[in-house]
DNA sequence: CATTTGCGATACCATTTGGTACTATATAAT
DNA sequence: ATTATATAGTACCAAATGGTATCGCAAATG
């Protein structure tokens, strides 16, 4: 129980990957990026209440994954996708180690994107 | 209310995605990525107890992220580092949007493919 | 053999999470 | 002016989460 990792974490890094954890909250991030939309928009989509919609974006906001822009009554929810970049670069870190292994784990996604 | 997105997920997409949203995962699958380390041997470098990280790495391993092999009565917990592919996969929707700098990690990828 | 060591499993606890219902407020529409 | 609409905010709830403490078991070690 000795010299715990001090490593000290941006916030931004762990609000971004707590908000990509829920299933809801990646299919509205999906939902975004095909167009902005109001909270009325994407409740629309899913089985469950405005205010749990709201709840969720409010996540994505706190992960830098989202911004909302007032208009009149209605408030913009549009995906920012450099709110990804501390989750990505986290993966970054495995680079020295993304070796023959892991070209197995590239050649898996070719495959599916064809 | 209407048709919501019946869109079926797999569910080691879902698993990898919450088994990466603990610090302390993260923490252990970076460990792992530099050597392969018992239960014990985590534990020594976190301030939890054995049963706490044991807990972390099931989830690990409910993501598909590590194995665990037995060799007499240690467990040699392993990174898999193709069990990212899904997530890494879920990012892929977003090409559109990576900016250079998600863009070199992608290509940091590709080129270790070679 | 007896003892230590590494681990699994379970019960238990506090906090967080994902959801609802309800109320309130500001803007738009008639 | 009144009503309808889009959202915020709060209180509340059940379940999941992250942790501890404790017990038990199998494998090394003396």
């Amino acid at each position: 129980m000795v010299s715990q990792m001090v490593k000290q974490m941006q916030p931004q890094t762990q609000n971004a990957f707590r908000a990509l954890a829920d299933p809801t909250r990646r299919d509205i991030v999906q939902m975004l990026a095909a167009q902005d939309m109001t909270i009325a928009q994407l409740t629309e989509r899913f089985d469950m209440t405005r205010a749990a919609v709201k709840k969720h974006l409010t996540v994505l906001s706190d992960g830098g994954l989202i911004t909302v822009e007032t208009r009149g009554r209605e408030r913009i929810n549009r995906l920012e996708p450099q709110g990804m970049a501390p989750v990505l670069d986290w993966f970054s870190y495995f680079d020295q180690f993304w070796d023959e292994r892991l070209n197995k784990l590239k050649e898996a996604i070719e495959r599916k994107q064809k």
